[in-house]
RNA sequence: GGGCAGAUGGCCGAGUGGCUAAAGGCGACAGACUGUAAAUCUGUUCUCUCACGAGUACGGAGGUUCGAAUCCUUCUCUGCCCA
């Protein structure tokens, strides 16, 4: 495992190498030279876990407090309730309070592994939520005390609304106002906790301007902004999803295993940027890193690295051994015979699916497709029919070459296992009870 | 309040009475090639079914017709224009 770097960087320098600078607000840097500072980024509480998303906000608060200054991790229970127009063509549905509420919770917890809240520390990372102080602000006192600061001029110059407004969709009112809310955010956090920078993707700019907009208007102050790039891949296809959606960083919906194998796959292109923005290897390290790769691109030096540091970061060290240990039982000797995975092997291989299938229908026979079906490996028989009909589906490492194939104790691997793979990456391991 | 335009499969978009489970594209999944890349080529892509087939579907409801995504009525929603 390489080293993460001791540079002492300044950093928006550090942050700019990496490729994780968008746009950047005049002054923003000097404040940063100049003190600590305090700087805040929201997270919306959509679901009850963050994905992989989110993960490059949580490492700017990350680098932010390495480079000594103090992150604040905003939860958006209010803003969650609106609606974030940015980036988004539609309107979106509302939450319900109580799934919001289950949201934070889950959000939460998981923003306290990333960051440092050791309170003894003067940088100490804090948790807020802007529910706190919007719950009881009144509809009359905020469109009083903030609407009236800003014009609506102003704000339908924005890109996310100037979209909606030319678009054929139209736009409500709630996501229309939802910059306001978002910059009443900056604004008390600015008040309140001395904050004075706000960062974000790169969609949230607009949202931030008013941030501090608001804070010029309302008080006079001064505050500071700079985003992120947001992660794309080379193909132009979304980011951070697999077949099976989301990827996601709670390990009970993307298992470690299936985590790291989501960084592997990465592409030779993606895998170059996303190696700086999503590891804290030194510029030296990962400049190494991609020579060796191009020398030598079939060994994915790359991505074998990106995945490990991601992994151990988001998961832990113990997590990452059983993400490589299953890999490698999987992967590294593919053209083994199934039948040379010892139980012990078998039984090891944390993260893939494992599926209990009633020992009495094996002994009895049954045909592939019902079987697929039943395991739920395949939603349907139709499904499973036409994908072994299309050679996608290999058990025991041996392709299934037709759908009159008979599941009986003789395929059984150590008379209790059935290793299926559904397409060349989608391991289930099938034990018979 | 008045006028106009529109609503089709995950998305975009063709289709204006039977040959339409609905062209084409995108996306997604699978195969070949490879490095568990990329690009490319091939197949699949409403649901269920071993299959013959069956069911559901072109915003909702009703109607005309042997037969409707296509015609009529009405409702809902969206956009644009006028007030």
């Amino acid at each position: 495992m390489l080293k993460i770097t001791d540079l002492e960087m300044n950093l928006i320098d550090e942050l700019r190498w990496r490729g994780m600078v968008q746009d950047i607000m005049p002054g923003t840097e000097e404040q940063l030279q100049k003190e600590m500072t305090s700087a805040y980024i929201g997270f919306d509480p959509t679901a009850d876990s963050l994905h992989i998303g989110s993960l490059v906000p949580i490492l700017l608060l990350v680098h932010l407090q390495k480079a000594g200054h103090k992150p604040y991790a905003l939860v958006g229970g209010a803003t969650g309730m609106v609606g974030d127009p940015s980036g988004k063509s539609e309107e979106r549905n509302l939450l319900s309070e109580d799934i919001l509420k289950h949201n934070q919770e889950g959000v939460k917890k998981q923003l306290m592994q990333y960051l440092d809240f050791d309170t003894s520390k003067l940088n100490a990372a804090e948790m807020v939520n802007n529910y706190d102080w919007f719950k009881d602000f009144t509809f009359l006192n905020f469109i009083r005390d903030v609407g009236k600061h800003i014009t609506v001029n102003y704000m339908m110059s924005k890109d996310s609304v100037k979209k909606r407004l030319e678009g054929e969709t139209g736009m409500s009112f709630t996501e229309f106002t939802y910059q306001l809310v978002q910059g009443y955010d900056f604004y008390w956090l600015y008040q309140n906790k001395n904050c004075k920078l706000q960062m974000g993707g790169s969609d949230q700019w607009g949202n931030i301007v008013t941030g501090t907009e608001l804070i010029r208007r309302k008080v006079g102050g001064e505050a500071f902004a700079f985003t992120c790039p947001l992660i794309t891949k080379a193909d132009g296809g979304k980011f951070g999803k697999t077949e099976s959606g989301n990827v996601w960083l709670d390990p009970v919906r993307t298992t470690p295993y299936q985590f790291y194998q989501f960084w592997l796959n990465a592409s030779d292109a993606d895998a170059e940027k996303w190696i700086k923005i999503f590891t804290f290897l030194s510029k030296d390290a990962i400049d190494m890193l991609i020579h060796e790769h191009k020398m030598n691109p079939a060994a994915r030096v790359l991505q074998k690295t990106l995945a490990q540091e991601v992994t151990k970061f988001v998961h832990g060290d113990a997590a990452l051994t059983e993400a490589l240990t299953t890999t490698e039982k999987l992967f590294a000797n593919q053209s083994a015979p199934a039948e040379s995975l010892t139980i012990e092997d078998l039984e090891a291989m944390e993260g893939v699916v494992k599926i209990d299938f009633a020992k009495d229908k094996v002994k009895e026979g049954i045909d592939v497709i019902s079987f697929l079906a039943e395991t739920a490996i395949f939603p349907s028989k139709g499904e499973a029919r036409k994908t072994v009909q299309g050679g996608g589906v290999s058990i025991n490492r041996k392709k299934v070459e037709g759908i009159d194939l008979k599941i009986e104790n003789s395929l059984l691997l150590h008379s209790q296992y059935l290793l299926i793979q559904k397409g060349k990456k989608n391991y289930y391991l099938v034990k018979v009870i």
